[in-house]
DNA sequence: CAGTATCCTGTCCGATACTG
DNA sequence: CAGTATCGGACAGGATACTG
């Protein structure tokens, strides 16, 4: 994607690819959600170029989800840390994680996400905040918002909410 | 990413990336997800070239997260259908969004997800399985399994497990 | 240690033209 | 409608050398 020329269409999920959508970003942002903060930390992990690192690591701070943070003054270095809206690319990472090993072929147990406090294995379930219901059994779907009605019919044609709705059933498109 | 030349070094998060970490690949899932099927939606949708979308569409097929099938003879006419593995994508592209809505300056209402049954606006928040509760709240950190240690030795230094969690300790990473 | 500076290659992608 | 074929440009990314 010629990075700048791509017009988002007003979807959210298009813009969140724009800042971290390539490949590097969300690998150091998981090395930096699991704790690392330093240049090299992040060069040995995904032995990637120093000059890349350089690039991607200031697109990040750019983008918001790195902060810069000098904690020597000789010799001068600086670290990374994660800022608020890189804490929010923690359900990404996770989500990730999960599709990663369900359906690649690694030992389903190279990696586990547990509980740091009482040891226990976690199993990430997306549910409804307010019904409690998980994701899975809801018939959930993306639905034009209000203000947005007419972006959507620029995006969709003169489809109404309801014909939305219609075409992700017919696909079996509910099982977010 | 040189798409081949990467070692995934075990991690699922890679390999995950390495199916469909690319840009127009999340977009043309996130309309399948959407129930769109064919070739010439998802070139509108995207204002994608259609050499590319063809690259694409094919990358995805043979990643299995789409299934190609002819659904008329004459002409010969063929349709992207989500297989299972696709749908396991669901969550990854409801993460994307949670962080887009939140993150960018797009209306926030502009895109919603609804139940479409009942019509009512979902809140899709990760909790653990068992115990019920958030994952915000919980110290949640990746650790080696026992499989792993071996790979994680490798990735992470002589660090121990307890090591690593401390690490995400001191950074504040547990809130994934 | 934490990068910067160069050079080079691959390939992602857009534009366009064409086909059954 | 659902692509294929071809061309060219812009970067991403790798390798390597160098610096305070």
């Amino acid at each position: 994607m010629r990075q700048s020329s791509f017009n988002n269409m007003g979807c959210p999920i298009a813009g969140a690819l724009e800042h971290f959508g390539d490949w590097w970003s969300l690998l150091i942002m998981r090395d930096a959600l699991d704790g690392f903060t330093r240049f090299d930390e992040f060069q040995e992990n995904l032995g990637i170029a120093p000059n890349i690192l350089t690039r991607r690591l200031k697109s990040l701070t750019d983008a918001g989800l790195l902060e810069r943070r000098q904690y020597s003054e000789r010799p001068a270095r600086y670290e990374y840390l994660l800022t608020e809206s890189g804490r929010d690319l923690g359900p990404v990472i996770v989500a990730l994680y999960l599709w990663g090993i369900k359906h690649t072929d690694l030992d389903h147990h190279s990696v586990v996400l547990v509980d740091q406090d009482s040891g226990a294995e976690i199993e990430p379930v997306y549910v409804d905040r307010r019904s409690g219901r998980p994701l899975r059994e809801i018939r959930a779907v993306f639905a034009a918002g209000r203000a947005a009605t007419d972006q959507m019919r620029r995006r969709h044609g003169p489809e109404t909410k309801a014909a939305l709705r219609d075409r992700a059933l017919r696909s079996g498109a509910a099982a977010l």
